[in-house]
DNA sequence: TTCAATGATTTACT
DNA sequence: AGTAAATCATTGAA
């Protein structure tokens, strides 16, 4: 009798198996031994002893055919394929391996993979959605960020270029997204198609479960979606960038209006005494200037402490918008308690500071030139006043108090808004 | 190219 | 939350 012979022929096998242990994917093939417990097979179980070792030569021959059919020329092994097709041993062949695979649960390995929804993924969904890039083509995500740029202070309204710029560089993006998109789902759908082909014609030959299959094209799409989440990840960085150099107000600062730092200066000047717009001043203001309301508060932070540290230098300023207070002031000569409109009309005073210019410092004389011709009685006053709330008024220049002064020391702080 | 001016941001304080 | 003070980053004139 011939003892268990190799039947792959493909190196020393325990001859209780089909050699196959070494093959990635496929397990030893104990069960096929014809006097295991699967002789019921309707296909293997007549088989007498006389013929085992046919069959088991068949069977090693079939797989022997199958494990070489990829290293064949594509003729070659089309014609291997139908021969295998045909054998007679290949119904048995394949029943006992559906049965292998049943037992193995390969098909069952990987079904708890399913994916819950990446929570990254949803983020970066959003993020695009939000910033206009997927989902309809609308232009409002450029619109929309630039608008909230703007009323967060970050832009002035008049920086219409840039949007138009940042727009087209956005929709550049968003056509590079959705072609890139685009191209990986066409290349995913046709590997799809491809895999599903393969495992079809597999399926003459091996078992191929259409739970399988299933599982195969969930893989590749798994796959692709990883490319795709990289390519999302990729363009929301791009987005990112982009944003922070057109948004970034600080790199595309832009010096007020004339008109807007001429309003800003006259209320500044105009309330010298106490010069911290209320909400509603600062709201009036920024409509005038056509700014924010948080570029108003910018601009009195920067003013003040500007204002404060060198006195000197603004006092020419001071002086020309005093002077234009004056002016006004004068001609609103006949009703002195109307609220001051500062030449620039708008915004309601409560009561115009009495401070025409700077306080008397080092000997420098508050005298005003121009139009208005003022007496010596009613300078006196008003630098004096003026100078008092200087030195009363709380917080407001409070370290840096003009130096060298006696004044009567009237308390009007607060008096003004 | 330099530099003062200026709008915005950051940090600390109340 | 509003402000002072320091600082950054850009603009625009010389």
């Amino acid at each position: 009798m011939l003892q268990q012979q190799p039947l792959t022929g493909n190196g020393p096998s325990n001859g209780r198996g089909l050699g196959l242990s070494s093959h990635p994917g496929m397990h030893p093939l104990n069960s096929v031994h014809p006097s295991s417990h699967h002789r019921s097979d309707g296909d293997t179980g007549h088989e007498g002893a006389e013929n085992g070792h046919e069959s088991r030569r068949d069977i090693g021959d079939i797989l022997q055919q199958i494990m070489t059919i990829t290293d064949q020329s594509l003729d070659e092994a089309q014609a291997k394929k139908h021969a295998l097709n045909c054998h007679r041993m290949k119904p048995a062949l394949f029943s006992v391996l559906c049965e292998i695979k049943e037992k193995t649960g390969l098909s069952m390995r990987n079904a708890q993979e399913e994916e819950s929804q990446d929570p990254q993924l949803v983020r970066l969904d959003n993020m695009l959605l939000a910033e206009g890039v997927a989902g309809p083509e609308k232009g409002g995500g450029a619109a929309a960020a630039v608008s909230a740029a703007t009323s967060s202070g970050g832009m002035s309204p008049d920086s219409s270029l840039e949007h138009s710029d940042y727009k087209s560089k956005l929709s550049q993006i968003r056509n590079i997204y959705h072609t890139e998109m685009e191209k990986y789902d066409q290349a995913c759908s046709e590997f799809t198609t491809h895999v599903m082909n393969l495992l079809r014609e597999q399926s003459r030959t091996r078992p191929v479960s259409p739970r399988e299959i299933e599982r195969m094209v969930a893989i590749i799409h798994r796959k692709f979606s990883s490319i795709q989440t990289q390519l999302k990840q990729s363009t929301c960085e791009a987005v990112m960038i982009l944003r922070s150099r057109f948004l970034d107000a600080r790199r595309k600062r832009r010096n007020f209006s004339k008109q807007a730092t001429e309003v800003l200066n006259e209320y500044f000047y105009s309330h010298l005494a106490n010069p911290y717009p209320s909400e509603e001043a600062k709201e009036e203001l920024a409509k005038q200037c056509s700014i924010t309301v948080s570029q108003v508060c910018n601009w009195f932070g920067n003013k003040r402490i500007r204002y404060k540290k060198n006195i000197g230098k603004f006092q020419e300023e001071a002086n020309i918008y005093a002077m234009k207070t004056a002016i006004v002031a004068t001609q609103s000569e006949d009703s002195p308690h109307t609220p001051n409109s500062t030449g620039s009309g708008g915004f309601s005073l409560t009561g115009p500071d009495l401070f025409l210019g700077v306080p008397p410092m080092n000997g420098e004389q508050p005298v005003y030139m121009g139009a208005q011709v003022w007496n010596f009685t009613e300078l006196y006053w008003i630098t004096t006043m003026s100078f008092s709330l200087w030195q009363t008024n709380g917080n407001w220049q409070g370290q840096n108090t003009p130096p060298s002064a006696t004044s009567p020391g009237n308390d009007h702080s607060g008096e003004s808004d």
